[in-house]
DNA sequence: CCTCGACGGTATCCATTGGTAACTGGCTAC
DNA sequence: GTAGCCAGTTACCAATGGATACCGTCGAGG
């Protein structure tokens, strides 16, 4: 049935890699990087409310994925720089893609949610 | 910065759907479906192991979404079809996008996540 | 008659996780 | 002196995801 690598399989590398994507920061964090790298307070302030917690954790995330890149620079005060590798930035079409899917629909689903919840 | 209805907003719709699109079982659930409706034990069985209540929850989202309608024939025993909607249809290209991404990524995403932990 | 299984789910419970708030250390500016 | 910046870390907690068990209704089989 689904020829390639299937995604179906939970063991397939295929669906971790999704289930990153799908992840909602991950998204936002190669968004922000688009233009340029970023530092962590700035990719904090440019995404809305993101717990430091959990930024560094995608981050980390990334790095190990090889999606985005860590300097550190031993200054006072410290500095650290976040930017895209190539295979990251490659990350950019099939998200706008998917951005751009749901750009155009949203209007559609606005519009199904509020049928459905006519009947509820 | 971000120019088109952005995604960094909490509040924008936009947000909720990439949620949504991100969450696993949605995307296997269009897959499954992408060659004909089926009913709800066809694609519990089709998509690796899927707890029921799970399942239930994504159906449910979907349909309020307008990407997949849900018929009931009341014979016995129950049957209960589900069907993309051509919204829902139209998410397989995006879809698609993201899978190939990653099909093409695993090995670079491997080897990047092995040099990681190398110095770990 | 009595039980068994199919079907499309609930109900219940537990583990993991996402998220919040507070704290760290080194230095500089007030 | 003390207040604040940077890049996080360390508790801690609520919510969510997921596994397991169960439900009602019916026909089939013994």
């Amino acid at each position: 049935m689904v020829t390639k690598g299937n995604a179906f399989d939970p063991n397939c590398p295929t669906r971790t890699i999704l289930d990153r994507i799908g992840d909602k920061w991950t998204v936002l964090v190669v968004l922000s990087l688009r233009s340029g790298p970023l530092r962590f307070t700035e990719l904090r302030d440019g995404i809305g409310r993101v717990a430091p917690k959990v930024l560094t954790q995608t981050l980390r995330r990334m790095e190990r994925d090889g999606l985005i890149t860590r300097e550190i620079f031993p200054e006072i005060p410290p500095r650290v720089v976040y930017t895209l590798t190539p295979m990251g930035g490659s990350l950019i079409e099939p998200i706008s893609v998917i951005t751009d899917w749901a750009e155009t629909h949203v209007p559609a689903i606005t519009k199904a949610q509020a049928a459905y919840d006519e009947f509820a």
